[in-house]
DNA sequence: CGTGAATCGTTTGGCCCCGAACAGTAGTGT
DNA sequence: ACACTACTGTTCGGGGCCAAACGATTCACG
């Protein structure tokens, strides 16, 4: 019996079926129900693995690093830019900069055309940070994913890929 | 053409392709990270759309509502428990409920047989807005996946469940 | 019994997070 | 030139988040 219907499965599907009787009234959706649930149960988890086991030995936070990682893998970059490739607003990135900055891993830099602008480069230290921490960090993404072949893994990026887009595209209403 | 490769699909795509490029010295594994990375960025944008459209008419955050919806499927349930199924530490459930205290949603109950322990229990207030809410939290859940099949929705349940169940199990090291 | 270890929820400190309000800068039309 | 509008990053307030330290309670074992 393969690994991926170890311990674990029954609780967590367990856990489906009593959200269906509970909430029987209220005619809900649950395959989408459970699709979006796992997509944050899995996001948490993940995270706070990869916080632990290869952030916390390096003083970075999520954040943080993923501000490294986008400023390394698209060069120097403006402030609104880097908050929307991050995933985080504008308001935040202000007090991570500040954090990356303190460190001396990232320096905020005038923009010559526009005064209001802030470009924002990595800086020599910024840049071996990232490249010592992101072998450890895609080992453990290889990891997680782990339980799946390279197809399911494939599959797994492009239906996030859809909701991902679709969400997006909502916006505010 | 389905509507699963319209406009934005190439703006996602670009960007690992990018990173293949700018990351090609630290011999990556793409198919794990572009997967891990879809799940942040999914989590991220669900979640704020949630909160925006969803939960700030009822003035609730993500956790607060979590919260309630386990307590409402769960019944009564202790503290340490609570917080496990709401995917959040114990010291942050304390202020979590500390708010939904204050808003008359939620009350502390001792436990006879055992002082140290807390019981949580939703109010005749707090089960009314779970009934409220959960209906349009999961008309958007339903909205979000509606660029799924139902197949490749429980598909992606599925390929999330195996990841997040090997998540939990590597623990810290 | 009694004493040390284990376990509970809470507190603390530091950071992240958002939206709204803000001051400064740039563009637009007159 | 001048107002008016639009846009930038920052600040502020309220909360969420975790790990570590903590006091209280219970358990285990001698």
């Amino acid at each position: 019996m393969p690994r991926a219907f170890a311990a674990g499965d029954d609780e967590l599907v367990e856990a489906e079926r009593l959200i269906r009787d509970r909430m029987a009234g209220l005619d809900l959706d649950l395959l989408s129900l459970a699709a979006v649930s796992n997509v944050f149960r899995t996001a948490t988890a993940v995270r706070n693995h990869m916080e632990r086991n290869v952030l916390k030995p390096h003083a970075l936070s999520w954040s943080a690093f993923v501000v490294l990682f986008v400023l390394h893998v698209w060069g120097e970059k403006e402030s609104r830019e880097l908050a929307s490739e991050a995933g985080i607003s504008g308001g935040t990135l202000t007090g991570v900069l500040d954090t990356l900055e303190r460190k001396g891993l990232a320096v905020r830099r005038p923009v010559p055309t526009d005064r209001r602008r802030v470009g924002v480069a990595l800086t020599a230290a910024g840049t071996t940070v990232v490249d010592e921490v992101m072998p450890a960090f895609n080992r453990e993404e290889a990891q997680v994913t782990g339980g799946l072949t390279d197809d399911e893994t494939a599959t797994l990026a492009r239906l996030l890929r859809t909701v991902l887009r679709t969400a997006d595209g909502l916006g505010a209403r």
